[in-house]
DNA sequence: CTGAGCACCTGAGGGC
DNA sequence: TGCCCTCAGGTGCTCA
């Protein structure tokens, strides 16, 4: 479900909703596992703990209080919803957490492939999550210089290269197809053969795609969502990506469709090279 | 080290 | 209507 715009745009809605300043006062798991356990020691050690910042790492959110950083990572179909009032479990709720003010706060994710898990703050750098993730590509850190020399001597496509969280942090399937569309790089390209001019414009268009798509509150293919419920329309503004046989945006050529790196990825023959 | 393939899990949609 | 197949926004593991 979730690359970086709709993880920020989660983030965003949650602090909007007023969960920053939330005291913990049950933590309700509703089954053993996610992707890796849910460990019962969440609802020992949360309540009480007052949430002080929600913040993103990479495709991760951080829920910050004095002591703890609970990790939420959204897998493919991972939601938070808040919930004023009473919950009516909806099927595939898997924690419930309630507040002292009476928010509840509750993760829904079908698949489960998403992770929930407690850590200390000083384990957050050596964090078996976080210690392996590349730069932030909305931050300075992102640069073409950075681009261009991790790519050199590498021969698998470059679509694969963005889509590695050891490299850059956040691009997933969707705007990896999209971003490399905008510069006009075909997805096949072997890393290693990207020119530096062509790196400087792959670093600019990652950025500008994501900025989009964050101002346009994520994609909604089929059931991303924030917390509000509120549903993205960048789905709406797809150059490539499910646009398989359909005209280019530019040229009108149709455009392909085939597994790369593992994934279903789109992009024009002709605009992208 | 790199890169490819598979595994995890449920549900939606298409073909028959 | 129902069955079977394929595919889906992620990512860790294993193997060559």
């Amino acid at each position: 479900m979730p690359e970086l715009p709709e993880v920020e745009n989660v983030k965003l809605s949650l602090q909007s909703q007023g969960l920053v300043g939330q005291r913990f006062q049950k933590i309700e798991l509703l089954r053993k596992n996610l992707r890796t356990p849910l460990r019962a020691e969440l609802t020992r050690k949360l309540p009480g703990q007052i949430v002080r910042d929600v913040s993103r790492r990479a495709k991760f959110l951080l829920f910050e209080t004095e002591s703890y950083v609970l990790l939420s990572h959204l897998g493919m179909t991972g939601s938070w919803r808040i919930v004023v009032g009473e919950v009516t479990a909806l099927k595939h709720d898997h924690v419930i957490i309630h507040f002292e003010s009476g928010l509840k706060f509750v993760y829904n994710d079908p698949r489960r492939f998403g992770v929930l898990e407690l850590i200390t703050k000083d384990q957050l750098l050596a964090n078996r999550w976080l210690k392996n993730l590349g730069v932030e590509p909305l931050s300075d850190q992102f640069t073409e210089e950075l681009l261009f020399l991790g790519t050199r001597k590498r021969k698998a496509p470059i679509k694969g290269f963005l889509m590695d969280q050891k490299n850059v942090v956040g691009v997933g399937n969707i705007y990896a197809s999209e971003a490399l569309f905008m510069a006009r790089v075909a997805p096949t390209r072997p890393a290693g053969r990207l020119k530096k001019t062509e790196a400087e414009k792959l670093v600019a268009c990652i950025r500008e795609v994501l900025h989009a798509a964050i101002a346009a509150g994520g994609s909604t293919i089929s059931d991303y969502k924030n917390s509000k419920g509120e549903a993205g329309s960048f789905q709406n503004r797809f150059s490539v990506y499910d646009r398989k046989a359909a005209p280019c945006v530019t040229c009108g050529e149709p455009i392909r469709a085939r597994v790369i790196a593992g994934r279903n990825t789109f992009w024009c023959r002709k605009c992208q090279r």
